[in-house]
DNA sequence: TTGAATGCAAAGTGTTTGCACGTGC
DNA sequence: GCACGTGCAAACACTTTGCATTCAA
């Protein structure tokens, strides 16, 4: 689970309460949240955790690409500690829940429509209606 | 071309200088605009154009599912006139443009990767360095 | 001990909104 | 004529930054 803070302190990174709850916020949970919501979590086990230093270490770890910083089009961005496993998304449009998938094949982009650039990746969202809302209002957009 | 401004008379849409030097500037262009690119090109053809004007004609415009908007994860949104033919998205991570491209098949998902969602379409950016950025500095992430 | 991390508040971006004025139909 | 569009400035949501203080190593 949190070998998070293993690899982290192996490589030298500075260990504070803060940092600590964080991580732990991050690999306990198996949706993708915010940065509030990672913030609101990390207070209730330690009240004197500051929203800036929420940002400031999620950026920290995305630098270290020891996470994923997702960004959904609407609202916050999403942070996924992820990183091992190449994945895609599922992005609920109504609720704005994200969540991993696992699907076959990664695409690739053919030669003739590169158009001079150097492709690094590919990031896929798959976008729909999460469970709970289709309860609430099966069709429209 | 501009079959746009054609299609949104016929819709009933109020047609005001500024909505026209707007679509324009959208029909006219190849690669996806910023919202603040949009109004310094509208600028230039009809000065007395207000940035809140055209967030909120891009906006309407968005509704009535005449243009697309993209968030590219980092900074403003992109504005993308291409809403006839399905697409996917070639983004320079170096500059942030933002061009289309056609390739073959769109991915789905199979069913045991749902999760009881509705999946409504699939959303792909392929990421990388443009021409230009290439030259000034072929590697390094 | 000391450089790095922290909390807070202020600043920064990108976008939306309230309101008085102007205008397409 | 009048409902709707406009420009402007203020408000907004999210994120970053400056600075004095605290603390992990």
């Amino acid at each position: 689970m949190s070998d998070l803070l293993e690899r982290l302190r192996t490589r030298g990174w500075r260990l504070t309460p803060q940092r600590r709850v964080i991580a732990e916020v991050l690999a306990g949970e198996h949706v993708h949240l915010t940065a509030e919501e990672i913030h609101a979590r990390a207070q209730t086990k330690l009240p004197e955790t500051g929203l800036a230093t929420v940002y400031n270490t999620l950026n920290e770890l995305v630098s270290l690409r020891e996470i994923l910083e997702v960004s959904t089009g609407e609202g916050p961005k999403r942070y996924d500690p992820n990183v091992r496993r190449p994945h895609q998304h599922l992005l609920c449009i109504r609720c704005a829940e994200l969540r991993d998938v696992y699907p076959a094949e990664a695409p690739t982009l053919p030669a003739s429509e590169q158009h001079g650039y150097e492709v690094l990746d590919a990031q896929i969202t798959f976008r729909g209606l999460c469970p709970e809302c289709r309860k609430q209002s099966p069709a429209s957009s």
